[in-house]
DNA sequence: AATAAATTTCACAAATTTTTCACGCTGAAT
DNA sequence: ATTCAGCGTGAAAAATTTGTGAAATTTATT
């Protein structure tokens, strides 16, 4: 994850930096406000930790400013004490708040609250039908002509994969970079196993699977 | 009626304090999300008035660590984008929902639909059936064929959480995230320790408890 | 403080899954 | 009809994942 820090503070900044690295997160550092919205129109950060006082554009302008061109997650930081309106917070957007001084944990807590709570957004939880296929992401099941279909895990992320991208011609590449992850390193032919053997577990909807010679594979009705 | 008002400002608390009172009820306070799950575990509140952004602990954390110990009506406040938040709050257990600024005379209708919903309708005192394997949530006690099984804590915890997404595969992240709690940061394979725990005590029932490999867990009846 | 209970970590074996690879077949272009 | 890159397939090897017991640690109780 791509972190952005601002604050006027160097000190701070740098044990900021510190916690969000041991995370594994990549970190971005902002002096004030102009700047942080300058860097957040340009690149694309996955959360931006806030302090409200700081020279030439206070946090909750800035904050204000980044909302109106991305829905970056947004975590204030306060020192104690300080007076500010947090109604006012809430209306432009922001997505939690941790008063100075804070404990590692807690502000990584919170870092980790705010992104799952928003990957938790989408709840699509219906049963698609392809004639007597019945695909049911959400409790993982996949039925052919009512009985269970067992899966291995990477035929039920294939095939999921390929029925979210219906229709749509899909490379050996993508779908390795996709499904597999950015980070596999393997023979593209990997994809037709996994295609053979979720299509022979498909039975006679194997015929949903459709091979595009020379390009990849597809979903289709 | 006893309702608990949970807020960091004193200015709202005190408006909330004069509406409930006047409706003749009895208030108590919270400023913080800590506070509020501490009082909710030492008394006995008839509903809870959430607010959504609070110091130390956040009132959708808070409210699930209520959750855990007591089913009270909650209702929350906050003055977020409407969308996510509802569905996540109804995900955690949330009875209703007031966006800020909120007029009193439209939360005191809140608290009495709350009240009068629940009054009419007793959920959680339902004890679920599954073949011989009773589950009451509001007396915390599980029966293996009609005998009581005797689970630790965090094996009812595991095991209610488990059935109130019967059916939903759910991975361990997201199990040790929503079961243990947002500050959890240890071992993924926790998860599984429990799981076989759970399952020797549900005995012949452990059947309900499928493995999903590769990605987590799931209760499927 | 001592003891008991619950929770968490960890390592190992067993089971399952993934990947590789070579062979033969297919179908489109010549 | 021939060619040949691209595809389907089976089987072996490599890698991953889970169940489990036991130890270590933390938390609750006396």
């Amino acid at each position: 994850m791509k972190i952005l820090i601002v604050d006027d503070e160097e000190m701070i900044r740098a044990v900021l930096r510190e916690y969000v690295e041991f995370e594994g997160n990549e970190a971005f550092e902002a002096a004030d406000g102009m700047e942080a919205v300058k860097l957040c129109r340009e690149n694309d950060y996955d959360l931006v930790l806030m302090d409200v006082m700081m020279p030439h554009l206070d946090g909750f302008s800035a904050v204000k400013e980044i909302k109106k061109a991305k829905d970056i997650p947004v975590i204030m930081l306060s020192a104690r004490g300080e007076e500010y309106d947090k109604l006012f917070a809430f209306e432009i957007g922001v997505d939690d708040y941790v008063t100075k001084p804070f404990s590692p944990k807690e502000v990584m807590a919170r870092i980790n609250a705010v992104t799952k709570r928003r990957a938790s957004k989408p709840t699509g939880n219906e049963i698609l039908k392809f004639e007597g296929l019945e695909i049911d992401m959400a409790g993982r099941n996949v039925y052919v002509d009512g009985e269970k279909a067992e899966l291995t895990p990477k035929e039920y992320e294939l095939l999921f994969y390929l029925v979210r991208n219906k229709g749509i011609a899909l490379t050996r590449e993508k779908l390795l970079y996709d499904v597999w992850g950015f980070d596999f390193y393997g023979d593209d032919r990997t994809v037709d196993t996994h295609i053979k053997m979720l299509r022979s577990n498909l039975k006679d909807y194997r015929k949903f699977v459709v091979t595009l010679r020379g390009l990849g594979y597809k979903f289709e009705e």
